[in-house]
DNA sequence: ACGCGCATTGCAATCGATTGCATTGAAGCC
DNA sequence: GGCTTCAATGCAATCGATTGCAATGCGCGT
């Protein structure tokens, strides 16, 4: 008796109507049971509820959804610069992800993760148009403000995360760049370095703010930035672009790096042709990421408010679910955490 | 320039039958053209394509789930200890959530994130009985084996990253953590350490394997563990432990930490103390997250192959939907990483 | 005893798609 | 020309729930 595999169909999923035969009563209360509608009786009720307990039953919400017209789910979009997946090792990213699973956990919304190529920002709308989810979160605006503005055009519920901007027609929450920008060039400052660099992308909007907010403040003291360098958030790229930073001009004294990865990728390569953090060289990173103050030397850098953010932005979204009038753009208010990796030069005193 | 865009009109997404309407055909042969069944016209089908574009119209995936039967997203579940969410802080999930995620993504699917409490692994299953998902992806086994064989036994279709345990009725892909712990205890033997600690919180099916493999390999060689600390993956309690540790026993010279997150903890608290790593005393972590190589001292650890864990726990997740039967656990090799953070005593001398 | 009202429960339509089967019309064949 | 054949399309049932409305039955007032 050779039985080919599906050694069983052991059990098909119960639904409703196998519950409701169990119970001797309709699927209608069924549903109305374990929905706690006051239309049915107590002991019906508690009597269905038991039995659903028994036998693991939990109403299809797909099923649900679809009748009801009501979507649980949003979706928190990560996008991927071509050619590397690497982005999603930011540990920025992380706690974002993090506290928006939190705020969405606390409001009763499941969350669909998912990944989409950073040049076509409006694929993830397929999501939404597809009926998965019913709104969309996006973590940057990357170099795509069109397509965003596109996208809130045509009605989309769409909350991201990232820079305020000109002519903005979608809605955004996030920190203050230029703020966090400025409060860096005068800490450094304020600590004596003045050959100073800038590490990051500025062609995307939030570390092109965080740029003009450096220079600004720099400006105003009067002093110049020595450097830039156009560097994407990954660790291997932070070290190489330092190490060549460093090649061209020796005598860097502070480092303003956009991200803590950056930052820390930028501490590993002064290391490396013997540079003294902080000593020879201040550093200053950006996000304060958890481990921000256990790297060693524990890290200087600008607290992004993540989690009041990801709650920020759920709200945000879900206003405009209910079909609320929201305001365009939040702006958070970020500070500086002044740890060791760029404290005063000390005692040295050269050049 | 004037394709006045439809000016807002949030209120109904549009459906097939407004698309069948449009193309002036019925739902059935919208439905088979976007299919692209051969059962329809090429002109047909182009024509309807086209339509579709034009007005973005997607099918809704949750209707064609609901009527079809076949589910296309999975669970990811990560566990968060009562008290604290902090267990998503651990770099290493991170790692592993953007693993199956490329994994899942290749092969059509779409990730379900979700967190739950790591009493109640359980709970997990109202995903999937609910009709959320076709099947879970849990992240460690927690205190909970016996919940996990329950869930297995009632055919919910289920993978977990942990250890291979005895009675295991469920299916996990996992690093060989016995080998781990022995890889670590052979390289601090080997780099002149004796006087050696463990932290780690053996309540964990994978860490108590790192811990016999350490042990095991340590007695072997006649040396004997001066103490172990549990203590669970975070970095706050990392650091307290270590620090409490040395209060104990001054004379420590070698750490095992069961996470790279932890290691850095230790180090962070060692320094504190004013012990030099790894001149005074060597440290070894776990799991060779990305940090690990950029942290300073670059961390030595072991690495777990993450990448091909995510890819192997989708692969057994999809077997089990698709009815085969599948091996119950999957043990996958490890390997040591030899960085700065362990380097032998060198010259230091003293005490 | 009759009728009314209220508390419960069931029937059947519905959500937005898919799909087996029937239908249509034209081409192919003798 | 009449009949078969086949390609292309439409009809209607279905997936697993929810919900407006109709139906049932019981208590109670008179």
């Amino acid at each position: 008796m050779n039985r080919r595999s599906t050694p069983a169909d052991p059990r098909k999923r119960m639904q409703m109507a196998d519950l409701a035969r169990l119970a001797g009563v309709s699927a209608s209360t069924v549903s109305r049971a374990l929905a706690g509608s006051p239309l049915i009786s107590e002991d019906t009720r508690e009597r269905i509820q038991t039995l659903a307990r028994q036998f693991n039953y939990t109403v299809n919400s797909v099923a649900t959804d679809l009748r009801s017209g009501v979507k649980r789910t949003i979706a928190v979009v990560v996008p991927y610069e071509q050619g590397t997946r690497q982005s999603f090792a930011d540990p920025f990213l992380h706690g974002m992800i993090g506290a928006l699973a939190d705020a969405l956990t606390e409001r009763g919304y499941e969350m669909l993760l998912s990944r989409i190529d950073a040049e076509r920002l409006d694929a993830a709308a397929t999501l939404v148009d597809g009926g998965r989810a019913a709104g969309l979160i996006l973590i940057g605006q990357w170099r795509h403000h069109d397509q965003l503005n596109a996208m809130a055009e045509r009605g989309l519920p769409l909350v991201v995360w990232g820079a305020k901007l000109p002519r903005q027609k979608y809605c955004t929450v996030g920190g203050d760049n230029m703020q966090g920008g400025r409060l860096v060039a005068g800490h450094l400052l304020a600590q004596g370095r003045r050959r100073l660099v800038f590490l990051g992308d500025t062609g995307l909007p939030e570390v092109a703010q965080r740029f003009r907010g450096f220079t600004a403040a720099l400006k105003e003291h009067g002093v110049e930035l020595q450097q830039r360098a156009n560097v994407p958030f990954l660790v291997e790229s932070g070290r190489q672009t330092m190490a060549a930073l460093l090649d061209e001009q020796p005598d860097i004294d502070g480092v303003f790096a956009s991200s803590d990865l950056l930052a820390m990728a930028a501490i590993g390569a002064l290391r490396e042709r013997g540079r003294r953090v902080p000593e020879d060289v201040a550093v200053v990173g950006y996000d304060d990421v958890e481990l921000a103050r256990h790297f060693n030397p524990p890290l200087t850098t600008v607290s992004q408010p993540i989690h009041e953010g990801g709650a920020a932005m759920v709200e945000q979204l879900l206003a405009q679910l209910a079909g609320e009038e929201v305001t365009r753009a939040r702006v958070l208010d970020t500070r500086l955490v002044e740890r060791e990796s760029s404290r005063a030069a000390g005692s040295p005193a050269h050049g």
